[in-house]
DNA sequence: CTTCCTTGGTAAGTGCCACTATCCAAGCAT
DNA sequence: ATGCTTGGATAGTGGCACTTACCAAGGAAG
């Protein structure tokens, strides 16, 4: 198929899909001459990952490419192309060290990852982005006042876990079946999260009109 | 205090405050005289939730606007207030209608509810942005390929409501000792969701290596 | 009183990002 | 031969979150 097939089949204008070329997200088609050049389905695939990424997943333009070049990287086992691909994502901002209240959000979340008995998580806290973000997000609430600590987040970690346990049930469950089910586990990672975070929002207005009604 | 003083105490530059100022996202200062606006801990306070909300939540300018008008309009009941700030904040573009993966989408959300017995959340679906985050999610996996249905769907949502459930007792549980009850709610609501995702990423990493090891 | 610094306020500029519009020459279709 | 389409390159757009530069008024020091 060529670009104006491209576009049609996937809803994204050519002009966009050029750029996406441009910027490396997709492969170049196959080119037969000057003026012509024929994608397939796997072209298609591609794309309709990298739209569901930056639309539905906000992950920017640069990080996709990240993402998609430890998707590609035959160099890696499974689990590290996950891990490395999770660690692509947009985080929040280097904490300053200095600030007390990051340092007292440290103390709370390595409290809690003692507790939890999270000892594999505890073992990447100089590296892992998720730990990081937790660290600010913690100090955050904690200078606005809350008393965010280890206590308030167990039960939270708990039925995070236990979201994530389904999580690489799921990616087993596909693993089976699918012949590209590292790029499937690695979306299934990163879309989950905003299934996630709509559920909980409709869970809060379930929950939130059950006690208190509409008003 | 004035200008420079509210700058150094929340770590925020003047030029910065200024703009927030502008864009209607801080009260002004009470004037002195020509030159000089005397501020207080009602505004840095503020000023300390505006950077949160940005900062970690990811809010943009705007939205922070409109969900402070909300969290300051006196007219409402508590669980509206709450849940015109939720209401407000970013979503994801409306869905076209005409899209097979939508239709479905929209079908198995609707299954779901009814499985979950979440008879608030049904009656909300023509308006709630967040069932509409989720028809577009679902929407963006089965596109790709998934077999994202109701089935795999319903323990997540058993997960986020009793996380939803949490919430709302953290909530309540603050509503009893503190005079600004409202805004820490909906401050709760809005910098929960990067607490969760950063405890749910680092629930998958530590699942991760505690299945495959660190390869 | 004069010089100088600081203050709050405004307007314009910056850098980044995700596109989008405009050109262009080469081909293919009639 | 003529007119349309194609892929590719370059430059432009609009939005956002600031920043910079500038301004006149006010207070402080000599």
């Amino acid at each position: 198929m060529r670009l104006a097939e491209l576009s049609e089949r996937s809803g994204v204008s050519t002009a966009t899909i050029k750029y996406y070329l441009r910027e490396g997200l997709l492969p170049p088609g196959h080119q037969i001459n000057a003026t012509t050049a024929e994608y397939d389905e796997e072209h298609l695939r591609r794309l309709r990952l990298v739209r569901a990424m930056i639309q539905v997943g906000r992950v920017p333009v640069g990080k996709v490419r990240e993402v998609l070049g430890h998707v590609d990287d035959d160099s890696l086992g499974s689990a590290m192309r996950l891990g490395a691909a999770m660690w692509a994502l947009p985080q929040v901002p280097e904490p300053d060290e200095d600030d007390e209240y990051v340092q007292a959000a440290r103390q709370e979340v390595g409290t809690l990852l003692d507790r939890l008995g999270w000892e594999n998580a505890k073992q990447l806290t100089s590296i892992s982005p998720s730990y990081r973000s937790l660290v600010v997000t913690v100090a955050a609430l904690r200078r606005l006042g809350y008393d965010f600590g280890a206590e308030l987040l167990m039960p939270y970690a708990e039925l995070m876990y236990r979201t994530a346990v389904l999580d690489l049930d799921n990616m087993e469950a596909y693993s089976s079946q699918e012949e590209e089910r590292i790029e499937f586990a690695i979306l299934g990672a990163i879309l989950n999260e905003p299934a996630l975070q709509a559920l909980h929002r409709l869970a809060q207005e379930e929950e939130t009109t059950r006690r208190y009604g509409f008003e």
